[in-house]
DNA sequence: GTCTATACACAGATAGAC
DNA sequence: GTCTATCTGTGTATAGAC
């Protein structure tokens, strides 16, 4: 993948998580990378073709993340803990989201196979999230578990939602107060 | 107010709450309620005019809910569960959020008038939530609350995280999933 | 209050030279 | 691969007649 692809996507992913899919333009791009807009139609065709290549390489992305957490021995807890984590990380300042929350504004103006993406991420990051509530259950490091596939479906919209609710008024902390009776349950 | 003042209000919020700030138009507006896009420009001269009145209009009307709720005798299981039937209602046929939820992702286009009523409506329903938590903390009908304001806070995180799930796949079915957890507190 | 007409900026996208 | 130039559509907003 030449350097400007790279840029590209880069660039892209976080103009998507900072405005949001309606909210970003090749002139931004252009300006962000610098090159002109109509060259990055020579990468990307069209916004779709573009928004679908972040959307994988951000599924990419995580899907690694999470099989570098597998690969460790941590409790469930632990493993919930590093999840939420990324999550917080990924907020930056309080002004970027998740890739999912961005796009789903948009829902019904990206193509279907943006869509698609967006759900792939999302079925991933349940099943990821229901395996280590089973764990916690099971090595008893998470209180209350009796559904692990229900909690992790809770979790996942608990997260997004603590994103916008710091990303609404740009202070981070929102996120940690939204999260803190969540982690409370964690041994 | 006219009835034109009102269409427009009433067709707006939807507009918003389907397709985000940036994703509609007066166009869209002007087809919906059969006048030009010209004239809406009397009635609310800019698009920041127009989604203020529309915030605070979405406002009042949840603070008279939480006022009528108040106004019963109903344990604070009963009161979150309202307000939790209240936002699944909210989702239609799982393509409309919550008005702050579509405003955020645009939230730095947005007038700076127009995100402080964002911030005044989550700090309506986080004080509301606090206070129902608080109620069943004492009157015994919500398990484990240690801290009631915490506990708003992730409610409300909660609500707007399961509405965009829902949204992200059209299935209000992924809202209920997400509330079930939570749900399952309440007695 | 609503209309036609229009201004002006910017969107995504394409053609073809280099 | 990147550029200039351009197309076409659409966005918000305004002027002025009716």
């Amino acid at each position: 993948m030449t350097d400007t692809k790279t840029a590209l996507l880069r660039s892209a992913e976080h103009a998507v998580r900072t405005k949001g899919f309606d909210g970003f333009s090749y002139a931004d791009l252009a300006a962000d990378v610098g090159i002109r807009k109509a060259s990055i139609h020579h990468h990307f065709p069209a916004k779709a073709d573009l928004s679908l290549a972040v959307m994988q390489q951000y599924h990419d992305r995580f899907e690694a993340l999470c099989a570098q957490i597998d690969a460790t021995p941590a409790s469930g807890a632990a493993r919930l803990r590093a999840m939420a984590d990324q999550y917080r990380a990924a907020l930056g300042g309080g002004d970027t989201l998740c890739l999912c929350v961005a796009f789903s504004i948009s829902a019904d103006r990206v193509r279907v196979d943006v869509r698609a993406a967006m759900a792939a991420f999302r079925a991933m990051m349940v099943d990821w999230l229901t395996a280590a509530f089973a764990r916690g259950r099971d090595d008893g490091t998470i209180a209350q578990v009796s559904h692990p596939r229900e909690d992790a479906t809770a979790m996942l919209a608990l997260l997004e939602g603590a994103q916008l609710a710091a990303r609404a008024q740009r202070d981070p902390t929102r996120f940690d107060a939204a999260l803190r009776p969540l982690l409370a349950r964690l041994g």
